[in-house]
Parts: structure tokens; C-alpha cells; sequence
RNA sequence: GUGCCUAUAGUUUAGUGGUAAAACUCGGGUUUGUGGAACCUGUGUCGAGAGUUCGAUUCUCUCUAGGCACCCCA
């Protein structure tokens, strides 16, 4: 057999996953370290669980359409129907309502899964993401709103990203409901079908958005588009009949965006065209607006889902929550330019002249390494210049030679390759030096 | 999933029906204990398979992967 013309095994990655070699881990660690931080300042736990379901999770939730197409679904040797997790929320859900009466509420918790959807690969859209998951549960006042949306300012504030970079867009089911079930009285159908025209609006021409409206509410189409063109709030609601069922999602708003400028934020407007893919919603909903005149787009968003729950039998437990996916963000990174610059993977770079140093290189390289300084030997043998070369290459900021006199004496060089300044020093003096 | 476009060195790209080129990167070398430079040099079965042809990297088909739009939206 001559394996090696034929068959050859490619080196190419499975279709819509991503390789992450260590330039791009350092970046995708520097991210999840930054949506850690900015969450556990807020006091949440971080929890997690398998990347396999039973499928029946999603089925009961989103209908056995969704689950054959959207989700990686297969059986496994014992005949059970087995899915990727193409979300988190029914795990986290599920996770809460196994352990109910052992929890005191209110639950902060949080997690960065992978998640996978059988989707065709473009641009921002993978088979595999990651996506910063942030909930809490048992709280039904606006506290929870409040405090999720804070969370959320506060992970693109530590991005770097500044206020007026982005926009925080908030609406609630409560008003969007009313106005499809009741003031409109559209079916099941029709209301499913705005929603995605809302949804769109701004892809498509007016002219064409306002026909489509036409055909589906004739009487009334002239009213829906004056209201959805509404400038601001108070326009908006100005328009509407004064309806207790809807007052609420109304105070709710108010209330909301009050509160998080007493914090300090800001940059939250209400937009009644906001609706948000998922119909678990029951309340707020919110999503965060890249305001890049370039690109205009959603980051990402969440919402009150007090019901949730519910498909477990057990007891409602009232939630908010968001998810925010990794590569939505990353890109946003990239054209504000705050992606962090290369992070050297060792701190000093000790350079061995001759075969018979190496011993003592590794020994002093262990030593220091008590420090907390990371160290590199480089064993290649090579001239003392291409050594210096490879730690210029890979960023390592500082270098020690050794050679028969370092052994002899114990004394040796610092060198910053920065600056090309030499420092003699001994081992035990050598953390002054690097932690400069 | 549907339609369209693309696929050449590690990367970005040029090019031709007679088996390929540039830039940068990477590896090796030229100064025998101190780098970022210069110079020399190496690397490709032209995405995979099949067909047309004397001959295919070039034309045709299938597959694979990527991109754009639709769909979907975490």
C-alpha cells in the first residue's frame, strides 16, 4: 500500500468551523477574559454542561422542523435522538428546573459554550460560535432588566468601545403583542409575518416594505406605517389608545431607560422596531447597535423570558438574560482597532552558546521561573544570532547568553531587545530587571 | 437548503491549450559570543476526481471548500 500518493487525508478544517492557531487563541482568550471580567463584577457564577442534548429539548420548544434542519441531529449506538446544542438557553433552563427547590433565588449565572447550527457558512456566520451567555433567574421586577442591561454596557465598555460607538435598543413584547393581536387583530400568520418585515425594514426599499403592508392590512396600513415611522416615544405612544394591557410595557420602557441613565448609561433608546428573532420572549427585549455609519448592525441582544421554564412542568421562574456571539464581536473589534497587540508567550529568551551549557540553561531557566517570569530555552544549536533572531521574531522582550563564562561565574546579561540595553545580574536579582 | 461567483507557493496575487511568475512570509546559507539589514538559496502533483485533446493549471462536468444574495437568525 503507498498511503502516500493516494488518499490524502486534507489538512482543511470541517466545513464552517475555524481552526484557532495560536495567533488566533490569543485573541479568542483575550475576549472571553474580557466577557468574564465585566460579568463576574456583577457577582454571577459561571456554570457549563455538554455540548450534546437530547434532541427532544429543542423539539419542545421550536417544533421538529427547526430541530432536523437548524441542528446537528443524529442517533446514537443506543437509538436515542441526540443534538448539538444549537443554543443555551433550554440547557440553562433545563439545569435550573432539574434542581428548583435546592436553588435560593435570585440565580446570576453565566457561561461562553459552543454552540452549533447547521447553517450554510458566509461571512460572520459559522457552524461553530461561541457566545457569552449571561442570565438571572427568579427576579420579576425591572431590577433584573436593569441589571442585565448593565451588564451588557459594561462588556463593550471594556471592549473599549465607547458610548457613541453604539446604541442600545430596547422594546417589549407587551407593546409589540398588543399591537399585532389587538389593535390590529392579525392571525398567527400574518402577525409572524410582520414581525419579519419589521425585522428587515431597513434591507428593503420603503416602497416595496409598504406594499407588502398593504396587501396584509389594507384598512389599516397607513396608521401601522405612521406609527412605526414614530420619531420617538412619545410620538409613538402618543398614537396609541390609552390600554391598560399595553400601559405596562409602556411604564416598563419609561421606567428602564430612567434608570440605567441614573447609572450613568445613557445610550438606550426605545425603537418600536425592535422584535428579536426568539418567541420565548415576554417582556423587555434589547439589542445593541454598532452605530458605525460604515455598518450599521446588531451586535447582539436578549430579553425577559418569563415562561421558559414551563416546559418542564415544574414552576414558572421569571428570567432575563442575553447572548453575545464571538464573531460578531471580534469583527466589531477589528474595525474600531481594539483588538490587542500580540502578546508575547515568554517574557525572557535564554540563548545557549554550546552543547555543554544547556544543563545549566534549564536549570537557571527553572529557577526563574519561581518568578513568575516565563522563560524559554532555545535548544537549536544554532548561532547565538539566529537564536536572539527567533526571540525577536516571537516577540520575547528580554534574552540571557549563555556560555562557558555565565557557567563559570554565575553572572550573566540581560539584554532588552527594545532598547539593546545590556544589564549584568545574577539569577537572584534578575526579576528586578524583567518586571520593570 | 436555493441561485450566482471564486479556488495558482505559508500569504496576497500575475499568467498560459505545450507541466508556472512576483512580492512578502517561512526554512537553509554567507560574517566562528549578540538580533531587526543585505545578498544567495529552497518550497508548488496550479482545491480533488473524471472527460475533451497528441498534450489540460488553462476548456467541460462532478465533488469539496470559501464568498455574495435569498432563507434563517443564536
Amino acid at each position: 500500500m503507498s498511503q502516500n500518493d493516494k488518499q490524502k487525508i486534507s489538512t482543511e478544517s470541517y466545513k464552517g468551523v475555524r481552526d484557532f492557531y495560536p495567533a488566533d487563541m490569543a485573541i479568542q482568550n483575550y475576549i472571553f477574559s474580557t466577557m468574564k471580567k465585566a460579568t463576574e463584577s456583577f457577582g454571577y457564577s459561571e456554570y457549563g454542561a455538554s455540548v450534546l442534548e437530547p434532541a427532544e429539548l429543542y423539539r419542545a420548544k421550536s417544533g421538529e422542523e427547526i430541530v432536523n434542519e437548524q441542528t446537528y441531529t443524529f442517533k446514537d449506538k443506543g437509538d436515542r435522538d441526540v443534538s448539538l446544542r444549537p443554543e443555551m438557553t433550554p440547557t440553562v433552563a433545563r439545569m435550573i428546573a432539574a434542581r428548583l427547590k435546592e436553588f435560593s433565588f435570585p440565580l446570576r449565572w453565566y457561561s461562553i459554550p459552543n454552540l452549533f447550527r447547521y447553517e450554510k457558512p458566509q461571512r460572520g456566520r459559522t457552524r461553530e460560535h461561541w457566545q457569552l451567555n449571561v442570565d438571572i433567574f427568579g427576579v420579576k421586577n425591572l431590577n433584573a432588566d436593569v441589571e442585565i442591561i448593565s451588564i451588557a454596557s459594561k462588556v463593550m465598555r471594556n471592549f473599549g468601545l465607547k458610548d457613541t460607538d453604539f446604541e442600545i435598543k430596547l422594546n417589549n413584547r407587551k407593546i409589540v403583542n398588543y399591537i399585532l393581536n389587538n389593535l390590529f387583530v392579525l392571525s398567527e400568520e400574518n402577525s409572524q409575518k410582520i414581525a419579519k418585515l419589521i425585522d428587515k425594514k431597513n434591507k428593503i426599499s420603503e416602497e416595496d416594505f409598504n406594499s407588502i403592508i398593504q396587501e396584509i392590512i389594507p384598512e389599516k396600513s397607513l396608521f401601522f406605517i405612521e406609527l412605526l415611522n414614530s420619531k420617538n416615544f412619545e410620538e409613538f405612544i402618543s398614537k396609541l389608545p390609552q390600554e391598560a394591557s399595553m400601559q405596562e410595557g409602556i411604564i416598563e420602557i419609561k421606567e428602564i431607560i430612567n434608570r440605567l441613565e441614573n447609572l450613568g448609561i445613557k445610550n438606550v433608546v426605545f425603537a418600536q422596531d425592535l422584535m428579536r428573532g426568539f418567541d420565548y420572549y415576554t417582556g423587555m427585549i434589547f439589542e445593541v447597535f454598532d452605530k458605525n455609519p460604515e455598518n450599521k448592525r446588531a451586535v447582539f441582544g436578549g430579553g425577559r423570558y418569563d415562561e421558559l421554564l414551563a416546559i418542564f412542568g415544574k414552576e414558572v421562574v421569571p428570567a432575563v438574560g442575553f447572548g453575545m456571539g464571538d464573531v460578531v464581536i471580534k469583527d466589531i473589534l477589528e474595525t474600531y482597532g481594539l483588538l490587542p497587540k500580540i502578546i508575547p508567550p515568554s517574557n525572557l529568551h535564554i540563548c545557549v552558546m554550546d552543547e555543554k551549557s544547556i544543563g545549566y540553561a534549564q536549570d537557571l531557566a527553572q529557577n526563574i521561573r519561581e518568578n513568575e517570569i516565563k522563560v524559554t530555552v532555545d535548544y537549536s544549536g544554532k548561532k547565538i544570532g539566529d537564536q536572539i533572531k527567533y526571540a525577536d521574531k516571537n516577540r520575547i522582550p528580554f534574552i540571557i547568553c549563555i556560555g562557558e563564562e555565565e557557567v563559570k561565574t554565575g553572572k550573566f546579561k540581560v539584554k532588552e531587545l527594545s532598547t539593546g540595553i545590556e544589564t549584568e545580574t545574577t539569577e537572584d536579582e534578575i526579576y528586578k530587571i524583567i518586571n520593570l
